[in-house]
DNA sequence: CAGATTGTGTTGCAAAGGCAACAAGATTTG
DNA sequence: CAAATCTTGTTGCCTTTGCAACACAATCTG
């Protein structure tokens, strides 16, 4: 099962597209490496499609310890519902890691047949649901990962998740090491610690963020 | 923020609803405590709404490791893309608690105009919509959780998402407190040793399931 | 190009958590 | 009702992990 990425617009024509977003009021937003996105400081209707460039969705708790819930891609959806609303009242912000172009739509306007009986309204409606469930898949996936109970089942976890979507044992990490920590919810050192057993231990070999699995797992 | 669950079928009046689902081909089934709904065994197009009852979405690694994925409620989603497809070689079910009532429907039908030109098509597309976006909300509140470090910040982190749910700082878990140590991933003695310690400093009170947060937060 | 920042790699130490094992109350089932 | 099963509760021991602190390469920035 392989999903590639669709867009939001997939199926609809330029002209018919620039119609639906003026009619639902949609509009697009440039950010550059470094800047914050969306602070969720106040609740907003709308959802935001990263169309192009990176970036990433940021918890800092209390205690300023930073953890990556998220990495944001083309066609992905943040905003609204999509993101857990600071019940611990920690800091969440998306923050652009590359130069992002971010769309964002009025969620009212996509769930309501509009008064222009815009043509392609399903057509967007069905891509959406496509997205959300491509975020699924990926929230999955993560939470896969989080429920292992050590760093290495965790790791490992992670490892043949990315070998799977490469499709084969070796692959190329979509962030730094240090960032791995992050995402693993792990301490950084404690983390490097077991990767350096599991090199010794020769279930993997990795160049800086080249990893290869050797233990392909015979089950 | 809060969020009353939907049906799939809310806005469709019943006839429109039975028309439809014909239409789908859309069935219901019943399962009774217990009994496994989905070992996703096989790849399937349908997804599954619960009607009534209570599942949950199990996982079982190769060394016996149980893991609670997720609670499923009425309204709740499984199955396709829904779910992270065992890239890790463990097993997978989604296991009836309480009775219950489950509705299949294939995915195509649902993001296809149909020939018929159902007149509620769209009152579903929205209403599913709406469901994957309450899934997703709850996926990101078990990251949420599941991000923290220790099992003291796992435990306060849930706590604070039920009492915000309920709307007091008292609350009953909705389930055992064995399965909560399934639930945050972590050994069942280990988390009851430091439910022992938070009770002891005074952050909780508990009482079988019953839960009081102490501390509600000042920040 | 110099200084600042970020990423990588390492270590000692203390604390937290996992594991195993046991005991006893509650609930289910034949 | 008695046996079996599930849930709660506890403890000791040992491993894993987090934390603090350091060193050094790579990259960014004025």
């Amino acid at each position: 099962m392989k999903y590639q990425s669709i867009n939001l617009f997939d199926g609809i024509t330029t002209e018919d597209c620039d119609r639906m977003l003026t009619c639902f009021g949609a509009y697009e937003r440039r950010f550059s490496g470094g800047e914050v996105i969306c602070d969720f400081e106040e609740p907003s209707g709308s959802i935001g499609v990263i169309q192009s460039g990176r970036a990433e969705l940021i918890r800092i708790d209390a205690f300023g310890s930073r953890t990556i819930l998220e990495e944001l891609e083309p066609g992905s959806l943040f905003g609204m519902a999509f993101t857990f609303s600071d019940v611990c009242r920690d800091s969440m912000n998306v923050v652009c890691t590359a130069d992002c172009v971010v769309l964002y739509i009025d969620y009212w306007h996509v769930t309501h047949e509009c008064s222009n009986l815009c043509a392609h309204h399903s057509v967007l409606l069905q891509n959406l649901l496509r997205l959300m469930a491509e975020k699924a898949f990926s929230m999955s996936q993560r939470i896969e990962v989080l429920s292992r109970r050590s760093i290495r089942d965790k790791l490992m976890c992670y490892f043949s998740i990315c070998s799977l979507r490469a499709e084969k044992p070796e692959f190329t990490l979509p962030f730094s090491i240090s960032a791995l920590a992050d995402y693993i919810c792990s301490d950084r050192s404690a983390m490097m610690r077991e990767m350096k057993n599991m090199r010794e231990e020769r279930l993997i070999e990795t160049n800086g963020r080249r990893v290869r699995l050797l233990s392909v797992q015979e089950a």
